[in-house]
DNA sequence: TCAATGGGCGCG
DNA sequence: AAAGCGCGCCCATTGA
């Protein structure tokens, strides 16, 4: 019996069909993931046919076998069973959990789909209350702007106030008036590469765009922002001045790999913007929010509230999460839904 | 039968 | 010069 759970029969079988597998995973068997299986189904990333090839009927077969498994058992029936008698789930937070100091959640809670409101839309609050959700915009960027103190970042944050863009900013910076938004998603990709440590292929895969069209453009990124590659290069020689221990601003210890020293700028900014939400969820108990709150989700707060109430409890949350970091405003946005999660994202219930 | 490991996939 | 970061949970496989 041949299982899609197993990549060694799923790529013995792919190969049989005459299909040629390549990417290996870190053992060196052949990766038979969703990035191998979508292009030999002829799907892009949203599930869309592409029209470059036919498409392999077992790749296809095994990509909606795995989807269905996933969400029909895992997250529906396993829900199930962690239920409590008066139908309620009970996560786990642990506050320090990660190498970097974030929290992490039990029950796979941090972890539904949020892409689709199917699975979201089964969390419910009480009869007469809607969910309410608070985000940090654009935390990394902004506590990568205060931690590296990145003078045209800085000015951008300052200047920008409640709906500034960050990415579309650093695009018109760079490209000027000619800044498309194209050229927003790059300059996003380039962003976010500096705080995950990406690579120029990474990158591009990411886009879409080119290898040079993204070297270019990171090589522009740098210009502007000289700041971020300073502060990686002296957080790197404190670390390894200091066994291999990066310290925070705060003064949380955190270790790195000797093989991966760089990514010590993912390490101070997840760490950076966990403290952020930490110091907001202080600032929401001690405000009297903490019978609303129900779920923090690393620059989210998740919570529910009576209806009547929800828009001074939602313009709360903001409040709480808005602050100063070394001269960055730190802002907040809340959105109300319905009673369910899912409908926090558009869903109608 | 059980624990550990690898691969995979969902999120931020 | 080059480098995606961090989780939790699932299954299949492997080795006591």
């Amino acid at each position: 019996m041949t299982k899609v759970g197993s990549g060694t029969q799923v790529a013995e079988a792919l190969t049989g069909m005459g299909e040629t597998l390549t990417d290996r995973t870190d053992s060196g068997a052949l990766k038979t993931d969703k990035a191998v299986l979508l292009p030999l189904a002829d799907l892009d990333r949203d599930w869309q046919r592409i029209g470059a090839r036919d498409p392999n009927p077992l790749a296809d077969a095994v990509l909606r076998a795995k989807r269905a498994k996933k969400w029909g058992e895992d997250y529906a029936q396993g829900f199930m069973a962690k239920l409590d008698t008066a139908g309620r789930i009970h996560p786990v937070i642990s506050p320090l959990a990660a190498r970097t100091g974030r929290m992490s959640a039990t029950d796979g809670l941090h972890q539904l789909p949020s892409s689709d409101y199917v699975v979201r839309r089964s969390i419910l609050a009480e009869p007469e209350h809607v969910m309410v959700s608070s985000d940090l915009q654009a935390i990394e960027m902004r506590v990568l702007a205060a931690l590296a103190d990145v003078k045209r970042m800085k000015e951008g944050f300052l200047r920008g106030g409640e709906k500034f863009d960050i990415h579309a900013y650093t695009a018109r910076l760079i490209k000027g008036d000619a800044a498309t938004p194209r050229d927003r998603k790059v300059f996003k990709g380039a962003g976010f590469g500096k705080v995950y440590g990406g690579g120029i292929q990474t990158i591009a895969r990411q886009t879409g765009a080119t290898e040079a069209e993204i070297a270019h453009a990171v090589a522009a990124y740098d210009r502007a922002f000289p700041e971020i590659k300073r502060a990686s290069t002296r957080w790197q020689r404190q670390a390894f001045q200091n066994d291999m221990v990066f310290v925070s601003a705060v003064g949380r210890r955190l270790p790195l790999d000797r093989d991966r020293i760089y990514a010590v700028v993912n390490y101070a900014c997840q760490s950076a913007a966990r403290d952020v939400l930490g110091q907001a969820m202080i600032e929401m108990e001690s405000s009297g929010l903490l019978e609303y709150m129900r779920l923090p989700i690393h620059d989210e707060i998740l919570a529910s509230a009576p209806k009547g109430d929800a828009a001074d409890v939602a313009r709360e949350f903001e409040r709480c999460m808005t602050m100063s970091l070394y001269g960055v405003p730190i802002v907040a946005e809340a959105e109300i839904g319905g009673r369910s999660w899912g409908s926090l994202y558009g869903a109608s219930e």
